[in-house]
DNA sequence: GAGATAACCATACATCGGTATGATTATCGG
DNA sequence: CCGATAATCATACCGATGTATGGTTATCTC
């Protein structure tokens, strides 16, 4: 059911995620709906935190794999936060879809309350690579991580909604962000090549 | 009646912008407002034309403050990025109502124009800006002005975002602003102090 | 296998929003 | 002053939406 919200969503905004239409879009009854759902606000809460839930373990994994990979943490960092940009379908579907909820977020504390958890999560976890960065000779110790961390985030948000105004700076907004995280993590690892 | 249509915005997101919540609000009739726009479109496009014109405005009047006040560029550039920030009341409002707007954007194509557009002047402007710190001694040389236009638009995007989240961290995002523009215009100009 | 719980559906209802219509009043040029 | 144009309003209409209701079928427990 979250699916079809989010596909819904997607395909023609978030007035589109009627209780009837998602019904159909899931090949349900209204009713079942209402089954599991006591509301519409519910109904899409659940979708909300589902995408958001989706897209942290998407990072994980990629941040997984890079570890596994012995990848440096420049280089997954890179690999995390291109992973936010919406430089496919997919992701730009998955796009539309976030900042449909964030729109909804400020008129809806509870998802408010979602959209600053996973913010903050983001930046936790961007924060925490920094300063493993400074234990293996990545980052300059003066650097502050939440800092760097506050900025990253909120340059690869600006740069997501840039790369969906405007595809074509796709490849720009890559290179925006590779050069400032080799600005941020300029040395090499100690630990691995 | 566009001021109408943004308190209402600003108070209760886009869905409480009806054509009678507009018309009360405004003190006219729902007739009138007919009269004037032909489809709720209309008078939404019209709102958002405004909003961005106003905030364009505002910006341009910043920069020509700051140029007859013998600043450098980057104390102007500082000045206009930090007055797109929603730090007061005032432009937390102007805030919830240009996201409205913004992901009415992703459906509405007309819509969509005027935000690229607004993007588009904006990043010209911080673009002529950093071209023009060369010429007089503020910038490297080897900056290109396009990118870190691009990045320094994005940047503020961002920070917006995170500001209306979590006001508490206002300081900290005038901070990154600060301190990324003193690295990308680090030089004395050296025709003003 | 009986009974309870969950899954599932069709439909009715009340509300509200955008738009259409028709009329009434003001403004103003000639 | 008068005809036309603009301003202004009240209201009717249709479609859509969220939700409430009542019922039917499946599933599982004892």
């Amino acid at each position: 059911m979250a699916a079809a919200v989010h596909r819904l969503i997607a395909h023609d905004g978030l007035d589109a995620a009627t209780m009837s239409a998602v019904a159909r879009e899931a090949g349900f009854s209204v009713g079942l709906v209402q089954h599991y759902f006591a509301s519409k606000d519910d109904l899409l809460l659940f979708a909300y935190e589902r995408l958001t839930a989706d897209l942290l373990t998407r990072v994980a994994a990629r941040t997984a794999d890079g570890e596994a990979a012995g990848h440096s943490i420049r280089a997954i960092m890179l690999d995390c936060l291109a992973e936010l940009l919406p430089l496919d379908p997919a992701r730009r579907g998955e796009h539309r879809v976030s900042r449909a909820f964030q729109a909804r977020a400020m008129d809806n504390p509870t998802a408010a309350e979602v959209a600053a958890a996973t913010a903050a999560v983001l930046r936790t976890r961007v924060a925490q690579g920094i300063a493993n960065g400074k234990e293996c000779g990545e980052t300059d110790p003066t650097t502050d991580p939440d800092l760097a961390a506050t900025e990253l985030t909120a340059l690869v948000d600006g740069l997501a909604d840039l790369v969906y105004r405007d595809p074509t700076r796709a490849t720009t907004a890559g290179a925006i962000l590779a050069t400032r995280l080799a600005e941020l993590l300029p040395g090499r690892c100690r630990h691995y090549d």
